[in-house]
DNA sequence: CGAATACTTGATTACCTTCAATACGCGTGG
DNA sequence: CCACGCGTATTGAAGGTAATCAAGTATTCG
């Protein structure tokens, strides 16, 4: 195993070290996973909605989405993964996805067989836990989405969102200070907001313009960590993440 | 236990059983759970966001919703809930709620401690991928309300929650025919649709005049199954339910 | 049978979309 | 190195969908 090889598998079992805590025996049941990495480039589809897939795909490094289409074309991005994320996890019991997923930058992503998957859960029932309890994160990601789209106008939801990012990606370790990189478009902003781009460019320019966040140049950085999370109605509990989750 | 008791425990076997093939013994398993049922009247909160229970709640007769509020106050219902359903499930691996649980007519309920869930789960892997897949299919729902939030007007968004109601009814005996009971207001349905009661009201209309649907005395009537689907954009595919769906 | 809820409808307003046109930034190839 | 082209960002204007406010009617339930 190269050095990479070895961080990507580190990043697969750290992630699941968060969720529950492993034995020895777990953790190198982990390491053992047939992993095999690859490179995919920014706006590649990595599978589609009715795909019946055979292996999970761990996200290693770059941002991805998951999302659905409607009859008249028009996208809902449903979910950002940063690295860490297993976004077709629900696949392993669920046989077809109901969901596109996509990159949305230049990844580098992990796929390991179904097969190997459920042995390892078998063998190591808090594995399966562990898994259960990713999937079950993701759908309370899924719920205060609903309650921003349904709920929050243009300003809070975007503020909402952009406070997610931050918290997620700090959490990754891919935010220091207050800011991070986000080389995510207006377009892609809008489709998981549920509004227009047009719109998301005016929500963010009145954001900046009051002085909460700037987004430019595939960066984000928060100028008022306190006034956003206010604007946003934001709080971090429906993450779940470990202990204190930011600052 | 009374003949009433015994078809409360059949009714949550049915749903596992829907979900993944049981051998004898786990069926035993199943049965030999220390289920308590409970009555609950009209809008009685089962739980509310924060709490951490010590037991899941399967929903045994009548129905409920999961929901979610605003710092202004304003409700967002994440998902209806009908008989068969553990709304609360993901308090078993999750330790606290992120949403609140309610009823939205009489209820009956069986109660079953984590404790005795969590044993059965360690015993018979299988019923934890039974449990599991519950909350994958869950999750699924959300995905596709996040799109009819997101991305459909109030006609098709209104239509695309009725095609899903009458699935789901059907698929648990609850719709004969071409329509159900649905005693559900208008204030529900606006709470679950991120529209104002008055919007719905004007959509009903709509949809009433166009033919699709009539919802009067808390019962919903499809009058045209196909142009509701197709107003709704509606694919059963998500719900992941067993066989043929409907019809 | 009466009070409380829920439903219905009209009028007004706010928010957001769509259309359109321009400017910017980035990567490619001359 | 610069010109070109494409995708993205920005801004203005017009229009549409849905929210809010308000008032009256119907229903349900105690």
């Amino acid at each position: 195993l190269t050095p990479t090889q070895q961080a990507d598998r580190l990043r697969i079992l750290t992630r699941l070290e968060s969720l529950v805590t492993l034995s020895d025996e777990e953790r190198a049941a982990v390491l053992r996973l047939p992993v095999q990495t690859m490179d995919l480039p920014t706006d590649h589809e990595i599978a589609s909605e009715g795909d019946t897939p055979s292996r999970c795909v761990a996200l290693l490094d770059g941002l991805a989405c998951s999302y659905k289409v409607t009859a008249d074309g028009s996208r809902q991005i449903i979910a950002f993964h940063v690295p860490g994320d297993i976004p077709d996890l629900q696949g392993l019991q669920i046989g077809t996805m109901d969901n596109g997923l996509a990159t949305l930058t230049p990844c580098r992503v992990g796929v390991i067989p179904h097969e190997a998957l459920r042995e390892v859960c078998h063998a190591h029932p808090r594995i399966a836990d562990a898994l259960w309890r990713e999937t079950l994160k993701d759908a309370a990601r899924f719920r205060e989405w609903m309650v921003s789209v349904g709920r929050r106008k243009a300003f809070g939801r975007t503020a909402h969102l952009l406070c997610e990012l931050v918290v997620r990606l700090r959490a990754v370790g891919l935010a220091k200070g207050d800011g991070c990189e986000l080389p995510i478009t207006q377009i892609e902003l809008g489709d998981a907001l549920g509004m227009s781009a047009v719109h998301v460019n005016r929500t963010l320019k009145e954001l900046r313009s009051a002085g909460l966040v700037t987004h430019q140049h595939r960066t984000l950085v928060v100028h008022d960590w306190a006034a956003l999370v206010e604007a946003g109605d934001f709080d971090p509990a429906y993450l779940h993440l470990p202990p204190p989750p930011v600052r």
